[in-house]
RNA sequence: GGGGAUGUGGCGCAAUUGGUUAGCGUACCAGACUGUCGAUCUGGUGGUUGCGAGUUCGAGUCUCGUCAUCCUCGCCA
């Protein structure tokens, strides 16, 4: 159909007669002379019916709309001198057309095909197919599939097996909400789709598959973000007879791999590495952003909390009370000072006291708790600020304050204290862009190996599958779960979870031990994970692995804002499908077939 | 499940803060035009303001509800 592509022609083609197909990207009609640009994947061309043309082109290139499939006959002839568009890479060239035929016509477009325009996402989703026309996914697209290649070129030639797990699975409720499927063959029963192939890359080890991967598709049936999608793509992998640094070093070469083909630059290898309890001390995360150098101050534990009824109260409860320094924060206006608190109102927190620090003294809402009271003497202040009382003096000091600096402090329950101080850390590093330099990667390292819930139960921080630190062994028996340390460990990047993984446990009695830990009773571990305490039984290697998040590494890398961005047909904050209309009533026979029937009314979901 | 933002021709925005026939840009359509490349010029089609109710002489504008999208807390082993 076609002897060339869009992008393909240059000057040493010219005389060359061509036969081209694509997209009517835009048309210029000058009465005599029509020009028409043609667009595929591989780029777009000029085509030109003038007087010197055959009869068939000015008719061809007649008529014509914007997005309408055409096949061309013509020849490449050079551009005049002056005519050329250094823009383009075939703008020394152009097509003298002699015939073109229409394949398929476009009708009105719901938007333009450009690159310049802002239309609404959901627009976008919805016509993806359009979308997808233009250099913005087309790019995307392509670093994907090179993105994809490297990954699995890296794995391959360390030997690594690419093995496909079930898409129709086992449920395992313990973990994020499944999205289940009727079984026709067996009504009553369902299938889940897998959360991720964990348990079948483990069995693979057992089979002695030694080194797996896959580019694996992930579904969880919970709430969306801009980071989150209902199925997501993982590079997921498993490795027997090796330990963490194994799969540190094995991450490490691949993540560079990918940094080589599409940023073309080497990583500082080895990675930084931080544990878990140092990170959540230093950052108020688990996954900081260490571009960004503001750290949080423990008040309490530096015994710099001021007499201020909201910090006490806070404390009394076991609250935290911590703060940060922004350096030379001083300088941001009252409207920037008070998105810093939005963001802790945002984050779930009441509120963020703050005060900035100048020569003559602090000023802002929290510096007359800093200020000494009349009937006191000031504190001589090492670096040169008026006015202070003792403990001010102390709590400025423990922050490390010096004059221009703004000091933001969040008193709340540990949990949304953490997730408001993460957030002023991110909202002031952004608003002083402190936030520079090259990508950010780094492990963080021994993650508790349980959780509290709110019921005051347990439940495993990464997964049931992951061995405890050895030394903390002797905790799980005396049941002090809290304490216990597991030999799991995260892929952070600027900020962003990457991905996980661990070293599982090979043991069988240890891992009926941790089933128990997490309150699943022996029936039950037995019932749902009785294929896995089997396999255990036929000889085991130690094995471990880990998991990237493919759609977030991509959105990081290629500069998008959401992994919508690279995602070729991604799904709204609700989980519908704006192209297709999924999730959509289906017919009461296919459901009877199922042996299922429908508690909602029809309309309900309808409306 | 909670909080917040947004919703006006296909798309991007405006409408003097409750007052005439909802305006502009762009796209689209038609015509003109010897070289354009986000062409240009002229003309034209197209909306009752997400949906529903209410207040009012009068609602794009105020109130309540609802829906959709986005952000976010919870949630995401």
């Amino acid at each position: 159909m076609r002897t060339h592509t869009c992008g393909q022609l240059r000057a040493e083609d010219v005389d060359t007669e061509v036969v081209l197909a694509g997209w009517v990207a835009n048309r210029r009609d000058h009465g005599v002379v029509h020009f028409v640009d043609l667009r595929d994947r591989y780029g777009m061309i000029q085509l030109v019916a003038d007087e010197d043309a055959p009869e068939g082109g000015m008719e061809g290139l007649s008529g014509l709309h914007p997005e309408d499939v055409i096949q061309v006959k013509g020849v490449v002839r050079m551009r005049v001198e002056g005519q050329r568009n250094p823009d383009r890479d075939t703008g020394d060239v152009e097509v003298l057309v002699s015939s073109a035929s229409k394949i398929s016509s476009a009708a009105r477009l719901p938007f333009e095909i450009a690159d310049h325009i802002d239309v609404p996402e959901e627009m976008l989703m919805r016509y993806r197919y359009l979308d997808m026309r233009r250099s913005p996914m087309q790019e995307r697209m392509k670093l994907r599939t090179i993105a994809n290649h490297a990954f699995r070129k890296a794995l391959i030639e360390e030997g690594f097996y690419e093995i496909e797990t079930p898409m129709l699975t086992r449920s395992t409720p313990e973990g994020a909400r499944d999205y289940l499927v009727p079984s026709r063959m067996r009504q009553g029963s369902w299938y889940a789709l897998p959360q991720s192939p964990q348990l079948f890359k483990q069995l693979s080890m057992v089979g002695g598959m030694d080194k797996y991967f896959q580019i694996a598709r992930c579904m969880r049936d919970e709430d969306l973000r801009a980071d989150r999608q209902p199925e997501f793509t993982q590079l997921d992998m498993e490795m027997s007879f090796v330990d963490e640094e194994d799969v540190y070093s094995l991450v490490e070469s691949v993540m560079a791999a990918v940094y080589r083909e599409i940023k073309g630059v080497e990583l500082q290898l080895p990675l930084e590495r931080m544990p878990y309890a140092e990170s959540v001390r230093r950052f108020a995360s688990d996954k900081p952003d260490l571009r960004n150098p503001i750290e949080v101050v423990d008040l309490a534990s530096e015994g710099a909390v001021l007499d201020f009824v909201v910090f006490n109260n806070v404390l009394k409860d076991g609250g935290w009370v911590r703060g940060i320094r922004v350096p030379a924060g001083s300088s941001l206006s009252r409207k920037q000072v008070d998105s810093i608190e939005a963001a802790a109102k945002d984050a779930g927190a009441g509120g963020a006291a703050w005060c900035k620090v100048t020569a003559d003294g602090p000023t802002g809402p929290l510096s007359r708790f800093l200020k000494a009271k009349e009937d006191e003497h000031p504190v001589v202040c090492p670096v040169g600020i008026a006015g202070l009382s003792e403990a001010g003096a102390a709590f400025l000091k423990a922050l490390n304050a010096s004059p221009g600096d703004l000091v933001v402090t969040i008193a709340d329950a540990p949990r949304r204290a953490m997730t408001a101080l993460d957030a002023i850390r991110n909202k002031a590093g952004a608003l002083m862009d402190l936030i520079q330099g090259p990508d950010c990667l780094l492990w963080i390292t021994e993650f508790p190996l349980f959780e509290e819930t709110d019921d005051g139960g347990y439940h495993p921080a990464h997964h049931p599958f992951t061995c405890p630190v050895m030394d903390d062994v002797e905790a799980l028996k005396s049941g002090e779960k809290e304490s216990i340390r597991s030999r799991a460990y995260d892929l952070v990047l600027n900020g962003v979870e990457l991905g996980s993984g661990s070293v599982r446990i090979h043991d069988r009695d240890l891992q009926k031990s941790i089933f128990k830990a997490i309150g699943l009773s022996e029936e039950v571990a037995n019932e749902r994970f009785a294929f896995l305490l089997e396999a255990f039984r036929y000889g085991v290697p130690p094995h471990a692995g880990f998991a990237i998040g493919l759609d977030r590494l991509y959105a990081l890398l290629f500069g998008a804002d959401t992994i919508r961005d690279v995602i070729a047909f991604p799904k709204t904050a609700t989980a519908s499908c704006p192209l297709t209309g999924a999730p959509s009533v289906v017919d009461e026979t296919q459901m009877g077939e199922l042996g299922i029937s429908q508690l909602v009314p029809e309309n309900l979901n309808e409306a």
